[in-house]
RNA sequence: GGGGAUGUAGUCCAAUGGUACGACACCUGCCUCCAGAGCAGGUAAUGGCUGUUCGAAUCAGUCCGUCCCCA
C-alpha cells in the first residue's frame, strides 16, 4: 500500500520512517540518548528530525568525558544547494561549537560524475559554489577539513584501495544494487574512506555521521569494513534524519532534480515568499469559512513543517502557531507568509556569511595540511628499503 | 575482437514511406485565504551526418551512445 523506496540513489513515495528502521536495522533515538547531547539540545534533535542512529552512545559518552570526537557529513556537488542540504552542516557546527569536534566534509565529485549526466567541469563549478555555502555555516578552520575526492586523491585513493580489497562485489550489489559502471562499484570504498579519515588523521576516536536516512547504507558498509580492517579505528556512529519536506508535500525529500522546485540557498526574500506561497502544500481548508470553523492541520502543512524542522527556533512560537492553526484563527496564507519570512531571515544570515574572493584562498584554511596528509598517505619513495 | 538489440519531449511510450499519438511531469488561466484537488488551455521530441524517394521516425550507409550474448 504505502509504497516507498529509500536508497542513496532514489527516494520515492510516502516514507514510513519507522518501517525504514526495521529495514535498515537502526535504532530509534531514546529520550535518554537525546539528553546525552550538549545542552541546550539542538532543535533538530529536540524535534526528532534526527530520529534514529547506530552506536550514538559511545560518541556522546566520549564527548562528555572531553575526549576527541569527530563528525563527518558530506555533499555530492551535483547542483546548487537548497534548504534540504544545509541543515546537517548547521548541526555539525553545533557539535563543533559544543564539543570541539573535528568536522570532516567530503565532497564526492567523482561519485556525481559516475552517477549523473554531468561533466567534471560542471561538477567542479558546483563544487566551488557548494564550498562557499558550506563555509557560510561558520566552521572553525582549525578543526574543519573539506576533502574533495579528485583534488585530495593523494590521501583518499591509497586508503580507498586498502578498503576496497575488503569489499566484495556481492556486498556492494546487496547494498546498492548492480552498479551501472565500475566507478560506482568502487565508490563505496571511497565513501568508507571519508568516514574513517578523521580517525586516520587524528588517531582512534568516536566519529558521528549525521545524515539523512537515505545515506545510511554508506555507513553500514563502512562499519562492516571497519570491523574487519587491521586499521586501528572504531566503527563510525550514525545519526539519521528525516527528509526536509518537499514544497509539494508527500513523503519524499526536497530535490532540485525533481519536479517540485526547492528553495535554494541563493534565493532572496521575494523568491522565497513566492515559492512558499505558490508551491507549498497546505493543511488548510477549502475556503476561509471552512477553515475558520474547522481549523487547519499543521502535520501535513509544509510551511508549518519547515518551521518545525528547522526554521523556527522558539518552541513556544511553534506551539502557538500550531494551536492557532488548528483553531482556525491562523489562515494558511498567513502561516505561509510567516514561514517564508523565517526562512528568508535564515537565508539572509547565511548569504551574508558566504565567503567572497578567490576560491583557492577561501578553501585553503580548510584543506588537509601537509602534515595531516603525511600521516595518512604512504610514502612510496621516501623509505630506505631500496638498497641492493 | 565477433554477433545481436536498441536510440522519439524532463520521464514512459505510439506511429511498417504520407499532418509524429498518448500519459505523467512542467507552465498559464479559472476556482481557493494559500497550496492541493477539480476544470480549461499551453510549452516541449524522432542521437549525428550522408544517401534512396515527390515525400523518411520508418529504407540504406556511416558515426556516436546504451544494453545483451560470445571471445
Amino acid at each position: 500500500m504505502d509504497d516507498f523506496t529509500v536508497t542513496p540513489y532514489t527516494v520515492e513515495g510516502d516514507v514510513d520512517y519507522d518501517r525504514l528502521l526495521d529495514q535498515f536495522g537502526a535504532d530509534r533515538l531514546t529520550d535518554e540518548q537525546l539528553q546525552n547531547f550538549p545542552h541546550p539540545t539542538h532543535r533538530l534533535l529536540r524535534r526528532r528530525v534526527f530520529y534514529a542512529g547506530r552506536d550514538v552512545d559511545r560518541f556522546t559518552a566520549a564527548a562528555a568525558r572531553g575526549e576527541t570526537v569527530s563528525v563527518v557529513t558530506g555533499r555530492g556537488p551535483s547542483g546548487p544547494m537548497h534548504l534540504g542540504h544545509v541543515y546537517p552542516f548547521y548541526f555539525a557546527k553545533y557539535l563543533q561549537d559544543e564539543l570541539g569536534a573535528y568536522v570532516y566534509i567530503p565532497l564526492s565529485d567523482d561519485e556525481k560524475y559516475f552517477s549523473k549526466d554531468l561533466t567534471f567541469d560542471e561538477i567542479h563549478e558546483y563544487t566551488r559554489q557548494n564550498v562557499r555555502d558550506i563555509l557560510a555555516v561558520g566552521f572553525d578552520p582549525e578543526r574543519t577539513r573539506l576533502v574533495v575526492d579528485t583534488a585530495d586523491a593523494d590521501v583518499v585513493y591509497p586508503v580507498a584501495a586498502e578498503l576496497a580489497k575488503e569489499l566484495t562485489p556481492a556486498a556492494v550489489e546487496a547494498t546498492y544494487g548492480t552498479p551501472p559502471n565500475v566507478g560506482l562499484g568502487f565508490y563505496p570504498a571511497v565513501q568508507a574512506t571519508h568516514l574513517l579519515l578523521p580517525q586516520l588523521v587524528h588517531g582512534r576516536h568516536p566519529t558521528l555521521v549525521p545524515i539523512a536516512v537515505d545515506q545510511d547504507p554508506h555507513v553500514r558498509v563502512c562499519r562492516d569494513i571497519a570491523a574487519k580492517q587491521r586499521h586501528d579505528v572504531e566503527k563510525p556512529a550514525a545519526l539519521l534524519s528525516r527528509f526536509l519536506p518537499r514544497l509539494g508535500g508527500g513523503g519524499g525529500k526536497m530535490s532540485t532534480s525533481d519536479d517540485a522546485p526547492g528553495i535554494l540557498l541563493s534565493d532572496d526574500r521575494e523568491t522565497v515568499r513566492e515559492k512558499v506561497q505558490r508551491h507549498a502544500y497546505s493543511g488548510g481548508r477549502d475556503d476561509v469559512d471552512a477553515h475558520r470553523e474547522h481549523g487547519g492541520d499543521p502535520t501535513v502543512d509544509v510551511a508549518y513543517q519547515l518551521l518545525a524542522y528547522f526554521f523556527e527556533e522558539s518552541d513556544e512560537t511553534l506551539d502557538r502557531l500550531a494551536a492557532d492553526y488548528r483553531s482556525g484563527e491562523l489562515l494558511s496564507g498567513e502561516l505561509k507568509a510567516y514561514a517564508a519570512d523565517r526562512i528568508a531571515d535564515f537565508l539572509e544570515g547565511h548569504q551574508r556569511r558566504r565567503p567572497e574572493g578567490p576560491i583557492a584562498d577561501v578553501v585553503e584554511p580548510y584543506r588537509l595540511t601537509e602534515a595531516e596528509r603525511a600521516r595518512v598517505r604512504p610514502d612510496v619513495f621516501g623509505g630506505e628499503s631500496d638498497r641492493e
